[in-house]
DNA sequence: TCTCTCACTTC
DNA sequence: TGAAGTGAGAG
């Protein structure tokens, strides 16, 4: 298909914008690929010096505004430009001829991805930008070896609340703050052929996490146009900007060009992972995700208990208090049953933390074991033991914190294609969102403008997920279950005509646009940012700037960082080592461009959550704004989304993996056939619209939460003791510090 | 809550 | 050797 099939964009209503450029660009681009002067261009026009006006970098500037804005820098209004103008050949215009691919995206580190998923979420922001952690690593296949691809990521807000941590727990609030501008970051290796991007796992380590509104690390600009639609600022940079506070989505995104001019004019294939949501936070709330990143990340080795480091030094001063609190608690309260279980449970703890006890180098497990209680013993003995120390550290097969508080994948995901009239905070939904660990799995949000029917899937498997809260914790214990999702916009069909969607987040005016719907990038414009590419330019941006075919750049940078979660994650997984990527399916083509039907989407047997990423604009409603793919059914369906869900680790099934991906079934391990198994059939079912989604929504919900009762209580007593104990040490100690008391 | 400095680490 | 990434801790 070509773009010429597309619909032009309705005059005044919206209008297609390039991510680099001013507005006009790809209209004006598209008129040129048309050949001919788009009728609905008004009186618009770009500064004359256009190129300044955006303060691109140079590297970025020259080639875009060269090319692209060219023109406007003569001062020629773009409303006067006709094909003639100054811009690259309608030839180059174009979208590269369909090449075969199917990209699957796989999360690497997933093992910790998990754990931090577990413990609390939350990620630290600074002033001066903080790295991710764990950082986001993804192994991609399925891409045409051949083309070029460009890829990039960006982070959302997941929802419309404000949160705090309250009891050991993330809590609601209130409303989110103003949203920070949004800044979208292209891997400095981009773009590259899809062989040298499979060759290895591709890592955005380079992005850095800030609150800094005002840091330089980013390149803002403002529009003259006086367009609602175009006002804001679109920032580019290696640092993306967050509210502290507020819950994020890290998304990925596949672009198959090897020319970020056609980045509008291809298909972005949006991936989430669920996993990977987290919390921004100045400073930590959370000692476990403390400990969590001590435990794996290089840098902050010195804080590890079997380290020289003020850590020991603290810890051995944390040990010392611990004793006289000893002391001084049996003489006064003599061993009254509830001492001595409290001090059972203390003595677990210290014993635990104590490098002289616990095996070596494995004391940090214990140590978050007794603190939290819950069943983070299984997370806490993954991620620090390893796999390895990690069976037998499962205790608990209740996630009792998860079932208690907002978190989880499967009800996440049916939250995330829940609507929610009342600007619900996403996160309320949340609460009955089962165990994440049951689910970690990836979304893939792919956008589509093709004119496809406007339906809604799901797969039968996610229900049975969903209310089978036996099995999933089932599936705890051992391995992940997948609960996949897949959702597909299909913009063009969904509304073309229909005025806003809010279901998809689209802008008013963005609504008869489908040329961008659907697209990331596009649909963002206030959230558009480039990163590290402009850091780095020379090495990764260079490319991907020269236009045309710049000599691909090799991805020797993309692995670049072994984190010691590497570590982590290869001991505690077998199933990361042996298993084959997770893969996600997705499908969208932007903009007409005739992509894998949806059809083609459902054979994948893994947990895709689909949705409508692209969804949202700048001039869309906050809140939808920040769910591109919540509300999705409170219209009519604008999506199609499947959702594999769920957790039916039943051994037959696998045989319907084996059946749909043989190939894939056969180098999965156990895990994987299980995953797979718990992707039902996509296809068999079909959803038609939100009003089922509501009900199987709701019936996630309420299995959730029947099920939070169960586990809560237990949990919730022994985290409360716990809480004690820790508040008990807390006032021996200057600062608590649970991980750390040890006895001798 | 946030910011800054510090000691420590990796690379 | 030094730049840069860490969490702790103080303010």
């Amino acid at each position: 298909m070509s773009l010429s099939m597309r619909d032009p964009v309705i005059p005044g209503t919206s209008m297609a914008y390039h991510p680099f450029l001013p507005h006009r660009a790809p209209d004006f681009a598209m008129s040129a690929v048309l050949g001919h002067q788009p009728p609905f261009f008004p009186a618009l026009t770009l500064p004359p010096n256009g190129a300044a006006a955006l303060s691109l970098p140079g590297a970025l500037a020259k080639p875009i505004m060269d090319q692209l804005v060219g023109a406007a820098e003569t001062g020629l209004p773009f409303s006067s430009l006709g094909p003639q103008a100054h811009l690259r050949p309608l030839k180059t215009m174009e979208p590269e001829e369909e090449v075969e691919d199917d990209p699957k995206v796989h999360l690497e580190a997933k093992e910790l991805w998990d754990q931090f998923h577990k413990r609390g979420t939350e990620m630290v922001i600074t002033k001066s930008g903080r790295r991710m952690f764990p950082p986001f690593k993804v192994r991609c296949s399925g891409l045409d070896k051949k083309a070029k691809y460009i890829l990039l990521m960006d982070i959302i807000a997941a929802d419309d609340c404000r949160y705090k941590f309250h009891n050991s727990r993330w809590m609601v609030a209130g409303k989110a703050d103003p949203e920070m501008p949004k800044r979208m970051y292209i891997h400095p290796d981009s773009p590259a052929t899809g062989e040298q991007w499979m060759s290895k796992v591709v890592t955005f380590h380079k992005l850095k996490l800030t609150n800094n509104i005002s840091d330089k690390h980013g390149f803002t600009l403002a529009f003259p146009s006086d367009h609602a639609t175009w006002q804001g600022n679109y920032s580019f940079g290696t640092q993306t900007i967050l509210n502290s506070m507020h819950k994020y989505q890290p998304r990925f995104h596949i672009v198959r060009a090897n020319d970020i001019l056609k980045l509008p004019y291809s298909t972005f294939r949006t991936y989430l992972f669920p996993e990977t949501e987290f919390i921004a936070v100045t400073a930590y709330q959370n000692d476990k995700i403390t400990q969590l990143k001590i435990d794996n990340n290089p840098f902050a080795k010195g804080f590890r208990d079997t380290g020289n480091g003020r850590r020991e030094k603290r810890k051995q001063l944390t040990l010392q208090s611990m004793r006289v609190f000893d002391d001084r608690h049996k003489k006064e309260n003599g061993t009254s049953d509830e001492s001595s279980s409290e001090q059972a449970a203390f003595n677990c703890f210290a014993q635990s933390s104590s490098p002289a006890v616990s095996t070596v180098g494995t004391s940090n497990l214990k140590d978050l074991c007794p603190s939290e209680g819950e069943s983070d013993a299984e997370a806490d003995s993954k991620e620090e033991h390893g796999p390895e120390a990690c069976d037998a550290a499962k205790i608990s097969t209740t996630t009792s914190e998860e079932p208690c508080r907002d978190k989880g994948s499967p009800a996440v995901k049916a939250h995330l294609f829940a609507a929610e009239p009342g600007g619900r905070p996403r996160d309320a939904g949340r609460l009955d969102k089962a165990s994440p660990d049951s689910r970690h799995s990836p979304a893939t949000i792919s956008s589509s403008t093709r004119g496809l029917g406007a339906e809604e899937r799901r797969s039968p498997g996610r229900e049975g997920a969903a209310t089978s809260k036996a099995e999933e914790a089932r599936a705890l214990p051992g391995k992940e279950a997948f609960a996949p999702l897949t959702v597909q916009t299909d913009a063009a069909a969904a509304h073309l005509g229909q005025g806003p969607l809010p279901g998809l987040g689209f802008a008013p005016g963005l609504a008869g646009q489908q040329f961008f719907n659907g697209h990331p990038l596009f649909l963002h414009p206030g959230q558009f940012a480039m990163g590290g590419a402009f850091s780095s330019m020379a090495a990764g941006m260079g490319p991907l700037l020269a236009t045309v075919s710049g000599a691909s750049t090799g991805v020797s940078g993309l692995d670049s960082t072994a984190m010691a979660s590497a570590a982590a994650q290869g001991l505690s997984g077998a199933s990361a080592a042996t298993l084959p990527f997770h893969l996600q399916p997705h499908v969208l083509a932007s903009q007409g461009l005739a992509m894998s039907p949806f059809g083609s989407l459902f054979p994948y047997p893994y947990t895709y959550m689909a949705a409508a990423a692209a969804a949202s604009s700048a001039a869309a409603s906050s809140s939808v704004h920040r769910h591109p793919f919540l509300n999705l059914n409170t219209m009519r369906p604008r999506l199609r989304y499947s959702p594999y869900s769920i957790p039916m680790p039943v051994p037959d099934s696998s045989s319907l993996l084996a059946t749909a991906l043989p190939s894939m079934a056969a180098a999965a391990g156990p895990l994987d056939g299980k995953a797979a198994a718990l992707a039902a059939s996509p296809a068999s079912v079909a959803v038609d619209s939100g009003s089922e989604l509501n009900s199987r929504a709701s019936t996630l919900s309420s299995s959730s939460v029947s099920l939070s009762p169960k586990l809560c209580p237990e949990k919730e007593a022994a985290t409360s003791e716990l809480q004690n104990i820790q508040r008990l040490v807390s006032g021996l100690e200057a600062k608590p510090d649970r991980s750390r008391s040890g006895s001798p």
